[in-house]
DNA sequence: CATGAATGAGAATTCATTCAT
DNA sequence: TATGAATGAATTCTCATTCAT
């Protein structure tokens, strides 16, 4: 009902499906049903409509992703929920994630004006997020001894990247469930503290 | 000297830098020395310079890795020279690989045209070598049993989203020697077969 | 005062004194007054003026010509009506009637399109009405027996090839008053039934 | 063989098929299997081509018309040799034919330059020869009396109009045979001195 | 005679943005 | 808040023509 959203609501639609440089903001105000001008009412330039979309997903992912890694039970559970919270996120905010992957490197995300900026902090907040998790793994003895920005570097890019992938592959991509279970499985085994115990006993 | 390569470089220069979207046809031409009309003389539209470049990169860094993984004692060297090779070829083109990590997905893998296609065989193909050697290992033992298709999948997603996170973090980044440790030792734990002694015993 | 009529006025003009394709968008936005990019907020493709041009003068050249038609006494007067508006029309809007001749069927025609294939249908609807005249002569004696179709095809294209003869030759073509006297005078001998008083005679 | 003849051929076929304005010199080359620079130094400029080409044709015509109408036993004989003879030629020389009647008049009749000046000519030699057919015919009596320039005008703007609603309306156009038939019989008995005396004798 | 690389002047379109209403 | 006419700069691409080889 509300125009605004109206707005928002194509713009992801049409950003997801042809990407942000190809979608006019004519098309943007035809799907949605307004006058060209009203976009520019309320969000001031074509830009400012994707950071929006942006800023909000990545706002409410953080909002929901935080008190869950504080509830795990230890550093290496926490990685896990993550994991699982992102697979779960990119499944029910599907288009907005499309938009994400697609189009956030190519202009976006130069620091030199406002809105890049603010991108740039959410994703070093993200990266901060998984330093902390493994830490406090490596303190909880769930995580072995490694480089935590490295390690949390490692796995921001590969969920980042089977992400692209999948936009890429379209249907020859992986199952998600099955994926989703391999990837816990292939962190899990790089990142558990080795069970000492059972190794020095007799 | 060769003026189409000089296009080429010029283009690869300015994509890296500022997006293939963003870089008009007027700047390479000017940037290259050259007359605008001569780009389409050689390419004939803007796009198949970026897929002229990527094409041609692609096929080198196939070219190169393919016997180098051959010549690995088993699969899971093979993964590790993959990932030693993706470093190294990475500084080494790094513009290319730019151009690559940047702009690949926006709007030229679309499989419509016949570049796109182009583009996602190679994909294809990178993945497929992938799996080879995850089998391999699984056949020699060096790796233990797992979905080699999720798996190549989870490793090609992990190298590619990391460059994306490199360009996008700019000098915030991890140095590239560190990270490459990190990462070979991450997935040879994931991979690495259990150590078979501990079987033997009685 | 209306933008857009004065664009459609500006491009009548220049298409008839230059030829569509020797005419710029640019020049016909200068000479309207108006930006360039006026011209595609109303009609889309440079295309579309001309066919928008052309629709609007066969419809008024159709709604104008078929009362007309329903009017004379028979057959062979309807063809007179035909030939002699046709001379009329062809004054009145001569501009767009050099527009017609000069540029239809180069590329427009082809039926590919939509607005070839519009325009087709308009010849096509002019051609039946001229065979609906001619049939209705045979019927009330008027006309000699003729195939009509034929008959129709070759006064069209006389019609037709004279207005583009004129463009051609300019001043010298003969003077539009004696042509016409001349052209009436042609089709109706070779229309006109045999006089009955002959076979009225015992 | 002779490479010139190769050019010349190609220029028609595509001419004919795509008008000359849509038609580049770089698909003559490719279709004349030449390299674009000798068209330029056959023909100087691409227009001079198209003018090479019908200039070459209108002569071919006019040197088989004047025999032609000479042999023939009056002036209505004569009308009616011309009229054979360009359904003939206008079958024999086709694509030609479809050059000439798509493109002549838009750009290449401005009398301003030579090449049109000569076209021009052309055209007025046709003219005259028809209008001398004409006279000829009013002096031996098998042409009624009337206006010759006017009535020469009429005959060579049907056979012209024909030719381009032919190309225009395709295969909806009627069958040649049956046209050219209707055609002569059509201008037989405009142009037909009354046989007077046979009627009042007895 | 023959090539095709190279030019440069347009051409049609696109589009974000502004602004009067 | 809402419209959509209007702008004008930018962009990709076309193409006849030239020229060194």
């Amino acid at each position: 009902m509300d125009r605004k959203q109206a707005i928002l609501q194509a713009a992801i639609d049409l950003f997801a499906e042809h990407g942000f440089n190809s979608t006019s903001t004519a098309a943007v105000a035809k799907k949605a049903g307004v006058a060209e001008g009203l976009i520019f009412h309320y969000f001031k330039t074509k830009k400012k409509i994707i950071t929006h979309i942006l800023h909000r997903m990545i706002d409410d992912y953080m909002q929901e992703i935080v008190p869950l890694t504080q509830k795990a039970s230890n550093g290496l559970g926490a990685i896990e929920t993550i994991i699982r919270h992102h697979f779960r996120f990119s499944q029910h905010r599907q288009k907005e994630f499309v938009v994400l992957v697609r189009d956030l490197p190519s202009e976006l995300m130069h620091a030199t004006n406002a809105d890049g900026q603010a991108l740039s902090e959410r994703q070093g907040a993200y990266l901060a997020l998984m330093e902390n998790c493994i830490e406090r793994g490596m303190h909880d003895g769930s995580i072995k001894a490694t480089q935590a920005p490295e390690t949390a570097f490692i796995i921001h890019g590969m969920l980042d990247g089977m992400c692209r992938l999948t936009v890429k592959l379209g249907s020859r991509a992986p199952q998600t469930e099955q994926l989703e279970a391999q990837v816990i499985d292939f962190c899990r085994r790089s990142l558990a503290a080795e069970k000492q115990e059972s190794r020095g006993k007799p």
